[in-house]
DNA sequence: TCATGTGAACAGATTCACAGCG
DNA sequence: CGCTGTGAATCTGTTCACATGA
């Protein structure tokens, strides 16, 4: 789901729908670990409880690749490693840059996951001149004035920006004019790029947020209904037409009127 | 997306949807920069802009929180801000531990939307002794052997893990033991946990992947057509039921019949 | 006989379009 | 009049359940 702003339907493209897009990389992960334990076969509910989903989700998002297994049997692990492969585009070499080489940029660049899998990292680039020519991941950091000579040395289409939140747009514009047509974002920005330009985000603080959301709610459990009934915790429930107190139009919160308002 | 295995419906938790509760860390982020700029309100079309959805899901997205809006005027930006703070969880303090400090498990420390918005790193975990006491983002590395006792000292319920995906499973294991009921996990397993408890992963490789697949489909553009007639390039069309050459029982593939099976 | 592959039923999310209210 | 709030239509994704074929 994290496809960007602007850029939208995405869509199945040639009729692999996106949610099944997105789980392909988790088979793939599955499989090759099988593969590597030289495991011949596998059935469909072997394999959907490796890769974490049920074995009807993981039929369905084959079939739409194609028939590749045999009834009664399973699906032959080596054959499937590579239709999944190639259908992801992993059997050619995808160079990526990294622009922004602080904790987390260095991160990545040392991740092992990177290398492997036909991601190769063509370069480190970072805004910062006493970090040019500096090794991280035995490489040296390259300056950002190189940045468009790089993308078209090395024909990079996949950038990754971990600048901090207020360069990633100006970056992410330098590589888009550069000719990068697929960006990973970790800055907690909203990237704005022209049609047929991909923005996937990971964002950190959103997940936490998320979890935040769930574990609050178990916190609750059993409470919620009586509270709800008697005090009037929001929902449908709060929409008090009129505020009771203080002469503002809005301020309906249900404990308390006046918003405690965050930190920044 | 991001829930899980074994964990499941998840569905909506109180009347509001998954796919809502994602989004609302982002409106958050973009009303706080908005009550930084102390714009007093906004409209769901500008509002949508800055978080880089349509207003329409927007708008329907607020609904489920209440009618927190004024027609023919827009939002209180204070007023959402506290209004979905509280919603998430926000304005009650989460201490997390982070648990593996290597270059990512650092990096997560060093990050500052961590501290922001309600989480606290309450410590940082690593198995590796020689780590221990070590000072990253201004605080004392603590050895694996005082997990336990630090998740319960601190109440925490919420960690993270950056280890190794070796390591990862077991990690997880001990903090659910400890009491910990919602991970973030950031290497790259499938963890499996109990019943109650929350997984969202966040995957660098699989996202990289996931553009691949995009960008190969960019590269191809008109050319599918010809290329999927001409040479069969799988899908339904590449269902050869009798294998051309090759002993094998499968083995279709399009180009070349050995599947040039990808290294670790 | 067994596990795949898939139509059909269902569920969830998005978009449309407009009624309703400030 | 302008913008929110929301039913209804649509689209996407998931699950069911079973016919099909190795």
């Amino acid at each position: 789901m994290a496809t960007g702003r602007t850029h939208r339907p995405a869509t199945r493209s040639r009729g692999i729908p996106e949610a099944t897009v997105a789980r392909l990389p988790l088979y793939l992960r599955a499989l090759t670990a099988l593969s590597e334990r030289s495991v011949p076969t596998v059935s469909s509910e072997e394999l959907a409880a490796a890769a974490g989903v049920n074995s009807a989700k993981l039929r369905k998002d084959f079939s739409y690749l194609g028939s590749y297994g045999t009834r009664g049997v399973g699906y032959d692990v080596e054959y499937l490693v590579y239709q999944i492969s190639r259908e992801l585009g992993l059997t050619q070499d995808w160079p990526v840059v990294i622009v922004g080489i602080g904790n987390l940029g260095a991160a990545l660049a040392n991740y092992g996951g990177f290398a492997s899998r036909g991601f190769r990292v063509a370069a480190l680039i970072d805004a910062d001149p006493a970090m040019a020519g500096k090794p991280v991941a035995g490489m040296a950091v390259q300056h950002t004035d190189e940045l468009e000579k790089i993308i078209d040395d090395n024909g990079v289409s996949i950038g990754v920006i971990a600048t901090p939140a207020g360069a990633a747009q100006q970056v992410c514009d330098r590589l888009v004019a550069a000719g990068v047509t697929s960006i990973l974002n970790f800055a907690p920005t909203v990237l704005s790029v022209p049609d047929g330009v991909d923005v996937r985000k990971v964002d950190l603080s959103i997940e936490l947020q998320i979890l935040a959301f769930h574990e609050q709610r178990k916190a609750g459990e059993g409470a919620i209904e009586a509270a709800e009934g008697a005090v009037g915790v929001e929902g449908p429930a709060a929409k008090v037409t009129k505020p009771a107190a203080g002469g503002g139009t809005h301020r309906k919160g249900p404990d308390g009127d006046v918003p405690a308002v965050m930190p920044a």
